[in-house]
DNA sequence: AGGCAGATGATACCAGGTCTCATCTGCGAG
DNA sequence: CTCGCAGATGAGACCTGGTATCATCTGCCT
């Protein structure tokens, strides 16, 4: 089963309508290479000769990020992105500021951590959000630059 | 020397000049308990029959930024706030998600921990960003919700 | 096959932030 | 002390990302 019927699944599982405009965001969120923004995928959407209304994007995007199928983050340069992720098991991001691609961190000790800082401070602490921003591997090899616009979209 | 001096001072010693616009800024950046968004700045400047222009507002908190007197939360409703914070130190907050106020919290082990992620994941890691969110002590204790609206601005 | 809950796209709207520009002023040189 | 100008300001246009509304359409269960 590849990445997009896995989308579409979720999207079925949780009682949703499959319908064209969110199988396309199933396929265009899992074709691409790191992280994307609503406008991203229309413009892709647009590429392939299809229309979709941006209220759309947006809601599928909100509906794969309850359903922690992607991911939004808070960029540095204070813009904000969707990736894609795995929605089974609590992680953060690593993400390359170059290129976008992300990987995913398992929380691992993380969690200690955090418990901890709520019980010096007397917090409660509900959730927390930890994301890594440096250059991947691919990016620091190459060094170009050229990365960004190449990797857009392609094979999974 | 109280907290509106030394953000005074954050701009002197960075070279900006001493306006009344900034001294303003200064002073209700001080003034605030919990975090707060351009928008409120704006607010209690009108509540003290001074004007102050939205870009200047902006202006002056971007400064702050740099000067790393504020720092920007990106909150888990998807909104964004501002808080008072230490700028000798790196360190994260943790923000109570009623009142907004937050504390600063030490780096401590998340330096090492961070660095063992971009490690062992080939990445060079620049940036990272921790935020936590949870009830503070005094949310927990008196459970009403009203603190939100009682704490905007006290002395500090 | 039929009906309707649910989904869609167009469009208006909103918040938060940035840009431009004409005007004003803090402050260092003289 | 006063003068001049770099730097700061406010007004308002503009932009981006996101939400709300609403009439129309369609997937899907019966
Ligand atoms: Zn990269
Ligand atoms: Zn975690
Ligand atoms: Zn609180
Ligand atoms: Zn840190």
């Amino acid at each position: 089963m590849d990445q997009t019927t896995r989308i579409v699944r979720a999207f079925e599982d949780a009682g949703y309508q499959t319908t064209p405009s969110r199988r396309l965001m199933a396929e265009l969120v899992a074709g691409s290479r790191g992280h994307f923004s609503a406008a991203d995928l229309q413009d892709r959407a647009r590429q392939r000769r299809a229309k979709v209304g941006r209220a759309t994007v947006f809601r599928a995007l909100e509906l794969l990020t309850s359903l922690r199928v992607v991911e939004r983050l808070d960029l540095p340069n204070r813009s904000h992105a969707y990736v894609l992720c795995d929605p089974d098991e609590h992680h953060h991001h690593l993400v390359c500021s170059r290129c976008g691609r992300s990987v995913d961190v398992a929380d691992g000790e993380l969690a200690r951590l955090v418990d901890e800082i709520g019980r010096r401070n007397g917090y409660r602490i509900e959730t927390h959000r930890l994301e890594l921003f440096g250059i991947c591997p691919l990016c620091a090899g190459a060094g170009t630059g050229a990365a960004v616009a190449a990797d857009r979209e392609g094979p999974a």
